[in-house]
This record gives structure tokens, sequence and C-alpha cells, in this order.
DNA sequence: ATCTGTGAATTTCTTCACAGCA
DNA sequence: TGCTGTGAAGAAATTCACAGAT
């Protein structure tokens, strides 16, 4: 541990290098501040913050400290602030254009959700290739056959998609998505997409959801059964 | 850490205690393996099944450990072996009654989702209150108004809920879940739910997923600009 | 006096690398 | 020989605990 010449020049200056475990809670974060705001609050504890949360307040400050010192010692974070500051870590500035293939219930929840624009999002496409959905209204947008992405995707530089497809189906629509040009997927289907090492995919699956909670249920009534010793 | 004794008696047997970032990936190795019985593969090695999931051979295997030694060295895992196992560990032979609150396009979406039995729940009711949706029937249940509840959870034993009303609805949603005996949320509603410390909850937030994207999306960006040094 | 910011300790997770079994 | 199972090493994340700013 001490061995191995520590010659000083591995400082780590940690250029940018938010902790992925860090990135993922920053959008909790942001919500939160931003529905502190709405209530009208102007200063807040890391206390306070993290009980809101749901995280512990040193998890919280160390968090927020990796996008620099926001705080004051003895008096706490200004909301304002970091509204701005985990908003520009977030890239809320920006206008991530993006577009959702597959207009079902899904499709249809997901386009018609309220937060796009407040989080840096616009959404400028729905596609599905269902005769009885193409050319109806969604969300204000008109669905459009899956061929008219890659027009759509180089119009508009699209970088994200959403795939809230049938499984079978979802494979493709991850090739055809590539193909235009888009390098984060954020995946509703059932499947593991395979996809170039380029390409970043997140999975959001309620089963597996489901499955995690019912472990720890099953966890805890085990317990029950077990207590002794 | 070599100090204070070892005494020798915190052997640590890991009594069943599947490590919580291996059990978050067992929903997907179960799907993954079942997707391989559909195809007809009996047998797969750590290197094939870890490529089919997305992750790195050794996580696989050191994961399937902690589950038991179901594999055989120098040829792999039987398939239906791994079904099994995971299976059991996740409570799939079990079947958990569970309800949705809030039966929006979300709530279809998820009413529809077809894998509910196959994974070990049952799905016994679908609440709303808008009276439009009150007695509709979705997904082969009848939509019921939400006051039923308690009558519902009690009969069927129901322990796990899922939320999927607008924000403003879902921590009083989550209060009468609460209070109806359930202690597992799976809480689609973009807000913090306060619950008690007994109760799990999950969020499943989309804004949350694409902000993440986002983030690793604008730090590509900045890379291409900022290579040098 | 209070509450942040952060090194250090601890715990958890991942990867390595190879002994051991088929 | 080939691939699993697993200690040990390494990396990452979390928690502790307190120095330091207001």
């Amino acid at each position: 541990m001490t061995d191995r010449a520590d010659a000083g020049r591995d400082v780590v200056v940690r250029r940018g290098g938010v902790p992925e475990a860090t990135v993922g809670r920053l959008p909790l974060y942001h919500r939160v501040v931003v529905d502190l705001a709405d209530q009208g609050v102007e200063t807040v504890s890391s206390e306070a913050l993290a009980a809101t949360a749901g995280v512990s307040p040193a998890k919280l400050r160390k968090d927020l400290s990796f996008l620099g010192s926001y705080g004051t010692r003895g008096v706490g974070y200004e909301v304002s602030v970091l509204i701005d500051q985990i908003g520009a870590e977030l890239g809320i500035s920006s206008e991530w254009p993006v577009v959702i293939v597959g207009v079902g219930h899904l499709g249809h929840a997901l386009a018609n959700y309220g937060g796009f624009a407040s989080r840096g999002f616009r959404l400028v496409a729905l596609f599905d290739d269902a005769p009885q959905l193409v050319g109806t209204e969604v969300a204000g947008l008109t669905v459009r056959p899956f061929a008219d992405l890659p027009a759509v995707a180089r119009t508009d530089g699209v970088l994200i998609g959403v795939v809230a497809t049938p499984a079978p189906a979802a494979q493709q629509v991850a090739d055809a998505l590539v193909a235009a040009g888009v390098n984060s997927i954020l995946n509703f289907a059932p499947v593991v997409l395979s996809v170039p090492s380029s390409v970043d995919v997140r999975r959001v699956d309620l089963a597996s959801e489901l499955q995690i909670l019912a472990f720890h249920q099953q966890r805890r009534g085990n317990d029950l059964t077990q207590v002794a010793r």
C-alpha cells in the first residue's frame, strides 16, 4: 500500500471526474432542490436536504463537494446555487433532442411525461409503424413511421433515443438508432441490447425492480423464521 | 488492519447473505438464462453467459458463486439448473400478489406487461379513482376505486404495490399502501416518498435515467474539446 | 456555535489470477 | 485440457470524525 513510489505526480486531480455513483444521484438532488425552491425555501442544510432526498448527510456533502464548494460553513447551501450548479453538471442548460420509438401505452406515458423541457430535453419525434398510430397526434407530436428516423436524427442532431417497443422489435430498433447517429439509448424493452461499445445503454426493467423488491421481501420473511442466533 | 484480535470468530459465514450489487443483477441473469433455454441451449460457459448479459465473466462467476456451486468445472453451467437456482433465490416459486395504483398510460403499460406470472407475480388489482376508469376492464381486471385497497390487501395478503399515479397523489397513495400492510413499493412517480423505515421503496424515474445519459453524453463532448491535456 | 468540506478509515464491489475439479 | 470457484488484490463507494470557515 505504501509500496510503489508515490513519486508525487499521481495526485489525481479529478478533472471533472464525478464518480459514477454520485452522477446517479445528481438528478435526484436536482429534483429535490427544485421542489424546495418551489416551496420558497432559500437555504438548506446538508442534513435537511439529505433527509428530503433520502440519503445520509455525509454522502450528500461528499457528492456536492465533487461539484465544487458551493455551501457556506455554519449556514448551509443556497438552494438557487445548488439548482444552477447541479443543473450545469447535468447539462440542463443544453436542450438535448430526444426521440421515442414505440408509441404503445408506455410510449404514450413517456411522451406525456411533463418534465422534459424543464430538465434539458426536447422531445422531437415519436416513431411507430402501426398503421392505426402513424399520423395520429400524441403529446403535440405527429407519430411518424420508423423509416423517417434517419432524416429526423440528422436534421435535429438527435443523440439520445428511448426504446419503448415490445421486446422482439427492440434490437432492430436499437440498430437503426445507432446507424442514425444516436449513441445514448434508454431501453425499456426487456432484452439486453447488443450495441457498439461507443453507445451508452441504460435498461429500465419493471420486472427486475419487482424481483429485487420480492427478494428483500422474501429475505425479511426468512429472517423472521431464522432469528434465533 | 492486522490489529484488533482476529480472535477467530468473525469468519462471516455469509448466511444467505447475497451482496446487494449481486441481487440487483440476478433478475438480469434469470432473464438471460430463460431466453437461452427458449433457444434450446442446455449448457453455457460463464464467458458466453456474461457476454449475453453484458457483464464480465469474473463478475458473473462471483455472483453465481454466492448462490452455491452449480457449475461444472471444465464444462460450464447447465441452463436449467441456473433457472431453478436463480429463480429460487428470487422467490419466483412463490406467487407474490401485486397491486397497481394509477391506471393512466403508465399503469396500463404495467398492467399489460406480459411477464408477471412467469416471474413469480400475480397482479391482483388495479386502482384508480377517475370515474371514467372505475369499472372498466384493463388487462383482464376491473379497475376499482382506491378505497377498496384495504379490503383487497387483506384478502390477498398483498405486500408489494406499484405507484403509477401523478406526482401529487403519490405520497398519500403510499401512506394508504403502508396502512394496508404493503411494505415493498415500486414508485414511478417523480417524488421521494416518505415511508417508515420498515418499508422498502424503489424509485424508477424516467427523467433521472435520461439525465444520467445526458451527463455522459456531455462528458464525451467535452472530452473531444479538451483532449489536449 | 454551527455546519461545510474533506482526509482517513471502513465497507462494499470488482477484477485478478490460479488452484482444483471434471 | 478447460472452465469453475474463490482467495487475494485492487478500486470504488460510503461513513467517520474533525479541522476550518462563517
